[in-house]
DNA sequence: ATGAAAGCGCTAACAA
DNA sequence: TTGTTAGCGCTTTCAT
């Protein structure tokens, strides 16, 4: 065992401060914790002390003796369909930059819904989007934990939420299609088992409804998100007997697959078949027709979550807030207007 | 406001687990620690009460009195580049599972070069990449923190690296565009500030020379890794007065913007260019062209580098290895053997 | 096999 | 304005 040296990056702590600036430990935490009772001279004694000694606070002593972390736990459900999309990366990306602007630190927990979260020493949850993990959600709640759901709008917790308009999303896309002169408008859902998924289709229902147009259930194809199940679901759409002349895709990366699809049997984006996605993925502006597609403002949820969790931390009490961010229709070459037929 | 009690969630000490069993904190403490001196029945009497008491342990009491943490740091630099592309969310998701298989918390920094790491309290760290932020590796090598680097091999420093051979990826897939003919081969690269980049322009040029063809200055085009950029080169690529017959792009990201550049000039791809991408994304499966491309282990490297960390960690002294990955051609339909001309 | 007691490094009353 | 001191919750000798 080399167990000998243990010295070499001896830990300094705050009581070697004190010593080399010749005032108390008490008067070293002040300054640390920029509490305004230190007179100059000591402040600048200490603060020369810190660096010279490059010391740095041990985290673990200063929560145990507050009793509050400033550590925040970012909940992504280990989930493969939504783990792979683009969604999850802008999420981590915009709480990732905002905690480190705001001098938090970011724990990352892939988890399943199964899993039991340790929760002790967490100063707030962030849970990004909610799949059959609504125990964990609950839990942390129960807990008293300060904590924000982003991507799920949970009506019956009392819990702060930040999500997209879905619903109203998915009904401008459809109304752009109808706008079009679409009638046969068909609708590839995503894993409704997401409520993302879920609000996409109610939106998509909606503006039919609020148009005259009668539902058509053989128009409608549930899919997991997957590329597989869209492949399957654009050739059962492509080659019904009554084909639609326009589909809204649940996401991006299975418009794209549609498209695909199309090709592969011969028709023409736009002219045979319009299509309007959603997501805005980067990636819908290669292929031979840049897609039309839905923004949703994701680093933009993603940031404020982990503001509103900061406030709900300054708060010290739970008073939660509801903010649902509209998604905005881009418009590019996926879709032309419906010629007779 | 239902903020009446704030008692509820009064925090479980290993006291009061102590007190319900008739044991010794210690005794408690040696249980939870799976310490093999304990009487069969006090430990069964202890793990009740943890279980109805819902006991969790401090983790920030446990690693002020052990001194040690587990606590995995994952910092990714925010660098546009690197970070938009599908390469960082496959390191989270791979360093992300194998944490959470390891029971170990995963911190994660998105930093940028400049800012200086809190180290301490920190259990074990993971550099995702190098781009100029090297004086935070050598900090916390220094410190002695166990440390592992991905995706950058560093020679010259004694820390454990695991990347994957972007040279030899590189030279196999101009070697495969060499045996289809081809003699007239540019390459896009990387920003070569990354190592990636610049080892894969490496390859480049090694199959080149290995087969004895000239390399010539005006079919290298360099850029940051942006969309944009690759679709200036492409521009310039394909405008030139010689221009070549095949192209080696440093990620598929770029070889897609190049396609749609060729695309939109008139060019079919893979008749009047041979492309070959780098990263396996699966965006290259879009596209009226499946794209021919190396692919890299990440999500194989970001677990292997937990695995690393975790070994450094039981080690208790630095013992670096460094692991080179292969990355492996994959064809699809993107290149075609050079016919005259 | 078990427990008492001394820390781990810091913060927060309370005194001075 | 500053220092003294008592914890925070747990681990770890050292006795027993």
């Amino acid at each position: 065992m080399t167990r000998t040296k243990k010295l070499p990056s001896k830990n300094i702590s705050i009581l070697d401060v004190a010593r080399k600036s010749g005032v108390s430990i008490t008067t070293v935490s002040r300054v640390i914790n920029k509490i305004g009772t230190v007179k100059e001279k000591n402040r600048i004694r200490v603060m020369s002390a810190v660096k010279e000694l490059k010391f740095q606070p041990s985290v673990f002593a200063q929560r145990l003796a507050t009793g509050k972390s400033n550590v925040v736990a970012l909940v992504i459900p280990r989930y493969e369909g939504v783990f792979y999309s683009f969604y999850a990366l802008e999420i981590i990306r915009g709480v990732g930059t905002m905690c480190e602007a705001l001098k938090l630190d970011l724990l990352l927990h892939l988890t399943d819904a199964r899993s039991t979260l340790s929760l002790r020493g967490i100063g707030g949850m962030i849970f990004s989007d909610i799949i059959g993990n609504r125990a964990q959600l609950e839990d942390s709640l129960e807990k008293g934990i300060p904590t924000v759901v982003i991507n799920y709008y949970a009506e019956d917790l009392e819990v702060s939420c930040i999500a997209v308009d879905n619903c109203g999303g998915a009904e401008g896309a459809v109304n752009y299609l109808i706008e079009l002169g679409h009638r046969k408008i068909a609708h590839i859902t995503g894993d409704v088992l997401t409520q993302a998924a879920a609000k996409r289709l109610e939106g998509y229902k909606l503006a039919l409804q609020k148009n005259g147009i009668k539902l058509k259930e053989e128009y409608i194809f549930h899919t997991d998100y997957s590329r597989g199940q869209a492949r399957s679901a654009a050739e059962n759409l492509l080659k019904a007997s009554d084909p639609a002349t326009a589909v809204f895709v649940a996401s991006d990366s299975m418009a794209l697959e549609v498209m695909a699809v199309a090709r592969e049997l011969g028709r023409d984006i736009p002219r045979d078949l319009s299509i309007v996605g959603f997501d805005d993925n980067p990636s819908g502006l290669y292929g031979p027709v840049a897609l039309t597609t839905v923004r949703q403002p994701l680093i933009r949820m993603a940031e404020e979550s982990v503001k509103e969790l900061n406030r709900l931390i300054a708060l010290k009490k739970n008073a939660p807030k509801k903010i649902l961010l509209p998604a905005e229709l881009v418009i590019r070459e996926s879709c032309k207007p419906f010629s007779g037929g």
